[in-house]
DNA sequence: ACCCGGCGAGACAGACCGGTATCATCGCGG
DNA sequence: CCGCGATGATACCGGTCTGTCTCGCCGGGT
């Protein structure tokens, strides 16, 4: 193999210390107001060590929105919404339930896509396009779930029932509790209305 | 009167200048992209004649939100409601139709009021406050909608709505130019749902 | 044995930020 | 006519940010 674990580094590679620091600091306090020293200093690694992995901080948030892809979007949300539901259907109300759980976590972190989105200006900034991108392939998820339950149109279901969700966060990051139940009595209309069974 | 027109000054006292123009950049660029260097620059005035009429920038911002209250929420957003419906159930609907010819707009800049909530992490923080109370205005003209039109649980439904309002919101941000009819459609489902005559 | 590349540590550069201080000017009221 | 308060212009301060540079260490392959 390339390299052994039998290695001093604690854990994994330098470059994978840096990430997951990176993930953690991000996901939860933001882009902006999470600064490179601060991630240095939280994972012990050298300045240079961080800009020999990633040519800038803007390369490091377009691999922490892959990582984020990665893990919140499939890892965590289609799986949970595979594990609650049996049918399309279900899968797609799902999302609201394991959404609920989310949302009355203590430390509650909102969407970064949205929030990434959001604090970038720039309409052509490539750290906004990768958000809106992963935001799209979210989309892409619930436009398969809705195709499988038999929805004529399956892209504007799509871009519907993704407005329910973001909604539903931005209401959960004003101190909305019950913004998950909120949007699924309305993803459970919006179903009904496309002739699918609830 | 207090202060004739004919004076140097082009318009205003120089507080209503500085807001006016704070306004214009804050509501297009957020309020971290512009620094107060260029608010001064972009208005011709002194810094030390800014913080006169304003602590800090906290306090500029927070002004900013009231006008922003002043003038997107209650004279444009509410009037329109009411100019283009005459029922209850009209006017909530309406705001969809409104938020139309918004998110159409070349420079569309979003809510002011999420970007902000959004944008400052610190929970407690005086902004995000103010932000957050700003939406809850809103939804209470909403709620006052929906007593009119004769809905049960009218806060309920006003969380639910709201939810539509903020979602298709970012859904603009996101790029889809047809957030608000996607939204006014389940809207409809909503109205229905609570046995208003659509 | 030796060198070399990755690494930690920290100084440093250059830009920008919010906020303060200074000074000349101008309009207006007494 | 004089003085005073508000203003404009500008320099400045301390802090923070991204990104670069240097130095010394250490471990592994040849």
């Amino acid at each position: 193999m390339a390299t052994t674990d039998s290695t001093i580094r604690p854990r994994g590679t330098a470059r994978d210390r840096i990430l997951e620091t990176a993930y953690e600091l991000f996901s939860r306090h933001g882009t902006r107001a999470v600064g490179v020293d601060r991630i240095i200093a939280e994972c012990g690694i050298a300045k240079m060590t961080l800009y020999r992995n990633f040519p800038s901080k803007d390369d490091l948030i377009l691999a922490f929105l892959e990582r984020r892809d990665e893990r919140w979007t499939r890892a965590w949300l289609q799986a949970e919404a595979e594990r609650r539901g049996a049918t399309p259907a279900e899968r797609l109300l799902a999302i609201f339930d394991t959404f609920e759980g989310w949302f009355a976590e203590e430390d509650f972190e909102g969407c970064s896509f949205i929030n990434v989105m959001l604090e970038v200006v720039e309409h052509d900034h490539p750290v906004r396009q990768a958000s809106v991108e992963h935001l799209a392939s979210i989309r892409a998820y619930v436009r398969g779930l809705a195709e499988a339950a038999g929805v004529g149109d399956a892209e504007g279901f799509a871009h519907q029932w993704h407005i329910l969700m973001k909604g539903c966060i931005v209401a959960a990051a004003e101190g909305d509790r019950r913004a998950a139940s909120r949007a699924r009595e309305m993803g459970a209309l919006l179903l009904a209305h496309h002739g699918v069974a609830g």
